[in-house]
Order: structure tokens, then sequence, then C-alpha cells
DNA sequence: TAAATAGTGTCTGTAAGACAGTATACT
DNA sequence: AGTATACTGTCTTACAGACACTATTTA
């Protein structure tokens, strides 16, 4: 060990590089799509043109807590300043960024996309949603594919027990327009009829307008109660495999 | 934003302080207890002669992971090498530590403390081991009181449905004191048959010889199949107010 | 044989899945 | 009317909790 004499306090270590990013998810086209940008091309840039996840640098003269940082890169990509979001983890080490040892404080949101589409500025550089299994396929710049990996994982075990996918419909909701939602993250269909009672018995829905859509009976519109955090159910759906 | 062209890649942001923290938890005489240590008294030094988490800056030169480096710290406090470890979470921000913008990744820990007295070394700073409800009721260091409240809604929350707890007792493992480590961790009892029969189908546990007690029927030991990750049973134990 | 601890058998209640039925809209 | 979609009622089954019972040890 080297060791410090603890009586002095040293502030000369080398310090990492510290960075966060952000997996952001949403439904589109009846698929779970995830976010990307593209690398610059410069010639001192890492992974020059791969796909990665939106993120960056802490600034430390802009940004008050990671958090803030975190809320700041998504504003920014996707115009979005109310999604859910939550932290997913850090990764570092010396060898996933060839710029030195380096950080990275991951979080994952969930967007709604209704309609409008999400800011494609121009001058920014080349970002798109892309779906989930294409993204995996790719190989993305850093230990991205490794955090695409986690937030995945992550979102599928909490769908199991919580409202998340609620985050991803647009208000207002309605319960047919829920459960397609959830199985489309899940990748299995659900019953209704156990579905409606699950919903309904968390007691995160209150009941708005209905709402008419393309032909049949109209559906009951709801919005959510509280938008800060998720439900919670007393049991998951059924063989479920909870991750970490 | 102050725009930074994309072309010239910029590594003189300034950096902040990147540090690690592990809050360890046991079980010992009957009550969940974290570790904790005496920050040193310097002036410089920040939150002097304070309650902390054990941790410190990643030595870029030594650890080759954030991972390595929690399992450095853990080795270094209690001389375990083979605990439960696992990721908590991130924080940072500008005023959590007076000497500059600074991030810690925190991870828990959990180990059995199984009569061997876990490592008090001469020359290393003051600490010790705390039933958990003292140590909250300290004013810990940094925003060590927050990450401490983040891990034990964490492990209680995971205890609901995981065989966390099995990490907490030293092997060969009895189930009645596998049920009392889960009311310890938990604030309240369990029923006996019930409890069994989940340890027993969620197949974790290999028997191995019977262990005697102070008296009475001796009891069948057991020990983890798999030390690297916990059971997940297929629902909580009941009225699971599981955490984020 | 009494006390102490370990382990089992069986009943009951709850709630999720299955699925058939009813309701309300449009064409 | 017929079709499409939304919603409900009820049966069955799985399983966790309750709790009384049996088993095996020491004093």
């Amino acid at each position: 060990m080297s060791a410090a004499p603890n009586s002095t306090p040293r502030l000369d270590f080398e310090r990492p590089l510290v960075t966060v990013d952000v997996v952001i998810f949403t439904v589109r086209a009846e698929q779970l799509q995830v976010l990307l940008v593209q690398r610059p091309d410069g010639p001192a840039e890492p992974f020059p043109g791969r796909w990665a996840l939106p993120g960056g640098f802490v600034d430390v003269a802009q940004d008050r807590t990671l958090l803030a940082c975190a809320r700041r890169k998504l504003k920014d990509k996707t115009g979005v300043s109310t999604p859910y979001l939550e932290q997913l983890g850090s990764w570092g080490g010396a060898s996933r960024d060839p710029r030195g040892w380096s950080t990275t404080h991951a979080y994952f949101a969930l967007i709604a996309v209704s309609g409008q589409r999400v800011q494609e500025a121009a001058g920014q550089p080349a970002q798109q949603w892309l779906p989930v299994e294409d993204a995996r396929a790719r190989k993305l710049a850093f230990d991205h594919g490794e955090i695409l990996e986690a937030a995945l994982a992550r979102l599928r075990s909490k769908v199991e027990y919580t409202s998340l996918p609620a985050f991803l419909v647009p208000e207002p909701i309605t319960l047919p327009q829920l459960q397609l939602t959830y199985e489309i993250v899940l990748g299995r269909s659900l019953d209704k009829s156990a579905f409606r009672r699950r919903m309904l018995d968390a007691g995160f829905l209150e009941e708005v307008d209905t709402v008419v859509g393309p032909g049949g009976r109209p559906a009951q519109g709801f919005r959510l109660i509280d938008r800060g955090a998720p439900a919670v159910f007393p049991r998951p759906f059924k063989s479920g495999e909870q991750g970490a």
C-alpha cells in the first residue's frame, strides 16, 4: 500500500474523467426504442463515428449535481424536461476510454413521444431512435453496450412489478394502450382481465375524459396521480425472473 | 450552452474528485450493524473527527476498475475478501465535499462475522461496528447519512424477495439461524413453516453436516451453492413495500 | 420425563390467470 | 345487423400464512 500519512490531506491524486450518460427509452411504432448519438469524427476522438449513448463530461461550473447534469443532457437531446429519470449505476476503469481512467454515471429515462417529433436540431451531432434489438446488435462506443444491457435488464425487471410503462405512454392513458406497452416491453402477452385489476387496484391512475379510438367502443382515459414515482405492485406478473 | 466545437476534443474540463465508499453490514449480537470509521483530525481535513463510511479516493495507478477499488477498501478495513458486494449508486455535486466538486461510487457489502474479530489493526484510523439505528442517529460526514439510508432501504427491500441474508450468516447455515437473520433485518417475525418452504424451494442451499446447538435437536447444516449471486424468490414475503 | 429446539402436515384465504360473457361505439 | 373495440363476472388454481402437530436432542 502506498501509505499516505493521514495528517496531510492529499488532493494531488490524478483525477479520473467524469461523465454522465443517459439511456433514453420510448415506445414508437409498437417497438421499444432507444436514443443513440453518433460520436464525432475527429482524429483525436475516441471511437470516431461510432454510435453511443447520449452523454458527456460533467461541467462543474454548470451542473450542481449529477442528477442535474443528467437532466441537462436529456433536455438538450430531446427537449423533454419532465421524464421518468432514475439512476442506473456507475462504470469506471482504466481501459474504458482511451483518453484515460474514466468514470460514467449512467441514468435511464422513460419518455412518451406523442406524435410531436423529438428535436432533431441542425448543427447537433447525428442522433436517432433505434429499436433496442437493433441497438444491441451494434458495437457501441466505450462500454455503452454493457450499459445498455444493464438498462434493459433493469427496465424489464421493474416492469414485472411496477407501473413504469405508464411513463412511456402519452396522457390521456387508456388501459388497452397501457397493456400493449407492457406487452411490448415484456415481449409476451398478458391477460386483459388480470391486467386491468392490477392497474386499477394499484391506485396510481386517475380517471379523466373518455378517449375515442379508430373504431369500436371508446376507452376510459386516465392520467397519473403522481408523476414523481411509479407504483409498486405487491406481486410480479408471473414467473418473474427479477434481476438485481 | 457553452458550445465546444466538436472537432477539437476538450480534456481541459476541471475534473471532480472521485471516491468510492462502502457500506458494510453484518449481524452481530442479534443486531444489524454497520462499519464506520472516524475522519482524521487535521485542520485541513473535511469533517474532522466525524464518523463516516469507509472509503476514499480512487487510485488510478492501483485500481483497474471501481469494483476493484471497492474490494480493496473492504479488504483493508475488514480483512474479508469474498463478501457479497453490489453497487448501490453514485452521488456527486458541488457541495457535498468542501474540497470541491466531488463524486462517490457507493457499494454495499454483506459479511458474516463468525466469532473471529474483524481486524482492528493499530495505526489504522479508529473504526467500529455500530447498530444501524445508532449509526442513523449520528450526523455522519459528507452525505454519508443519505448513503446509509439508501443502503438500508435497498437491503430491506431486497430481503423481501431474495436470499441476501444468507450472506450475513457464517457457514454452515441452519434454517433457524437464517430465519432469525431475516427477522433481524426486517424487524418483524416470520412464520417458520412458510419460511422453510421458501428457502428450500428456492434451491440455493446445499445440505452439509448437521449442526448441534446449545441444546435441543440438532439442525441440518447448509451451505450456499452459489456465493456469486443471491436467489430471487418468485414473490415477496407479504405486504412488501419494495423500494427502487 | 421434562424442556428445548428442529422440523412437518394440513387448512384456509387471497389473488392471479383463464376465459366466456356483456357493453358501446362506428359503418 | 355486423364488426370492432372496451370492459366485467366468475371459476379455478397456486401458494403463502396460520397453527397444531411430530421428531430428536440434553439435563
